[in-house]
DNA sequence: CCTAAGTCGCAATAGTATAACAATTCAAGC
DNA sequence: GCTTGAATTGTTATACTATTGCGACTTAGG
């Protein structure tokens, strides 16, 4: 938060409250926020409460690299690591788990990278590579084993 | 097409008049079709016009591994390869041109495969992986090269 | 036949996202 | 301070994507 704090002023980028708030409620929540879900915390907090509110703050976020959209939910996450991700619309690899909802940031780089790369070879001209794995993290793997036949 | 109607039968699937018409459009259209766009052409030949007779048809393609859905688009294309896919829900790779919209599975299993290990490797159960890259194809890059001061 | 699973038709509704435009705020230069 | 232009916000309306629920019907298998 700080971190990101830093870069706007850095960048000239202007964080609002409603961006601040934004970026809070997706940090404070470690699992995929839909636009909806984060409307209703912004209203809750005075904020605003149309559609384009939410969806505003979370343009910003995104482009500047310090959330993500999760395709595959169709919700936003916080940005792991947002100095890493300098350039805007950078790519970036979620887990997604199913049962508990969190994504995590983790075989990141490496692999969209390599994705990326294996893309240009073909001669296409990549400019964002979306990589989500769905599947059950190793908590509640281990936790459903643990329930079968108790 | 004769792939697909040949699994049906040998798994036992019902590949009814609307699932055969709604995977030729997809097959028609080299690139991704929204659910609604299917609904109209189904629609047009008098086989629904309810959105629910659409994304029927589409889950019994996806589930049964002869479409996959493109995440970032919120759309569908016909699988490359519906044999290799034989297990449904399996990964696939795509390339999506943001100037002709053509999505092509080329890059596919080898690092949708990568990227699905990976993953294993850190105890995470995967279910699908979702590998999706954005920009320019060969021929629109070309294309808009030799558009230049003309 | 008959029955159970799968499919279809239809109505309603839920969830996600954007367009358009007026009003306001802000930073910077004069 | 004042002006100006760009960015941001407020608000309304609307478009697009997707699912739920239920009753009717078809179909394969007993």
């Amino acid at each position: 938060m700080d971190q990101v704090a830093e870069t706007c002023a850095a960048r000239g980028l202007r964080l609002t409250p409603v961006r601040r708030r934004a970026l809070e409620v997706l940090l404070e929540s470690h699992r995929a926020v839909g636009a909806y879900d984060l409307l209703k915390r912004l209203d809750a907090d005075g904020l605003g409460s149309q559609p384009p509110v939410a969806y505003r703050a979370l343009d910003f976020l995104v482009s500047n690299g310090f959330a993500h959209k999760v395709e595959s939910l169709n919700a936003f996450v916080a940005c792991a690591d947002p100095v890493a991700h300098a350039d805007p619309d950078q790519s970036a690899a979620f887990l997604i788990c199913r049962d508990c909802g969190t994504v995590g940031e983790s075989i990141a780089a490496s692999h969209a990278k390599s994705v990326a790369d294996a893309a240009s070879s073909t001669g296409f001209a990549v400019e964002t590579a979306v990589v989500e794995v769905e599947g059950t993290c190793q908590n509640c793997y281990n936790a459903k084993a643990g329930q079968e036949t108790p």
